[in-house]
DNA sequence: TACTGGATCCCT
DNA sequence: GGGATCCAGTAT
């Protein structure tokens, strides 16, 4: 089921281009406490340009600044914010040095660590509330800022391959809650697994 | 040194 | 529909 570690130069790509590639791959995240692993059903690119316009959505919209500094490494490190005060959201940095862009992954399917992932997340419901979100996946799987700018193809935090060869649906539209950005909003580079029931939420 | 608002989540 | 909660970015 879970396959090879993805390798630097997959990294390399677009985030665009790379975006809709990892849903159905894993992630994983191994520490003291245990081993977490989900596959990923959705993700978000940002910092591309579409049909020439930049993408005001995108964190590095502004330019390489202390937080968004990671995005502009070359592809193949992770992204880690802070947002609302209270949860983290990750990132796959992707692209060569110097882009600015990220895949934000939003939503996972719990593989390995169920157990793990309920004593993170101390909401009333467990089940798919585990991981159906960027904040809940992080809280779930013990991704903080501590996370940022590791290696993802290291032993720690990484992408795996699936290994199997089952087709999947993927859905791409708009990306969600940033309605600031007068341009980046109507970029369709938001993608998830069709009927899905981990994805964050369906228009 | 002060102000503003967000790639969210949860409860009402 | 609104509150929690904090820090980066920008303005003063």
């Amino acid at each position: 089921m879970i396959g090879p570690t993805w390798t630097p130069r997959e990294f390399l790509s677009d985030a665009v281009t790379v975006a809709p590639k990892l849903p159905g791959q894993y992630l994983v995240h191994k520490t003291p406490e245990g081993l977490c692993a989900g596959r990923i059903v959705e993700t978000e690119a940002y910092g591309c340009t579409y049909d020439g316009v930049a993408d005001d959505g995108s964190h590095s919209f502004r330019g390489l600044t202390g937080r968004t500094a990671p995005m502009f490494h070359k592809g193949g490190i992770s992204y880690v914010y802070l947002i609302y005060g209270m949860y983290s959201c990750f990132n796959v940095v992707t692209g060569p040095s110097g882009q600015g862009q990220a895949v934000l992954v939003r939503a996972v399917e719990p593989v390995i660590g169920m157990e793990l992932m309920a004593g993170r997340r101390k909401a009333k419901k467990l089940g798919k509330n585990l991981t159906n979100g960027p904040g809940k996946l992080c809280q779930a799987f013990g991704i903080t800022r501590v996370q940022n700018e590791l290696d993802l193809t290291g032993p720690v935090l990484y992408i795996a391959h699936d290994d199997t060869e089952s087709a999947i649906d993927i859905v791409q539209t708009t990306r969600i809650n940033i309605d600031y950005a007068t341009h980046g909003k109507s970029f369709p580079w938001r993608f998830y697994i069709n009927d899905n029931p981990y994805v964050s939420k369906v228009l």
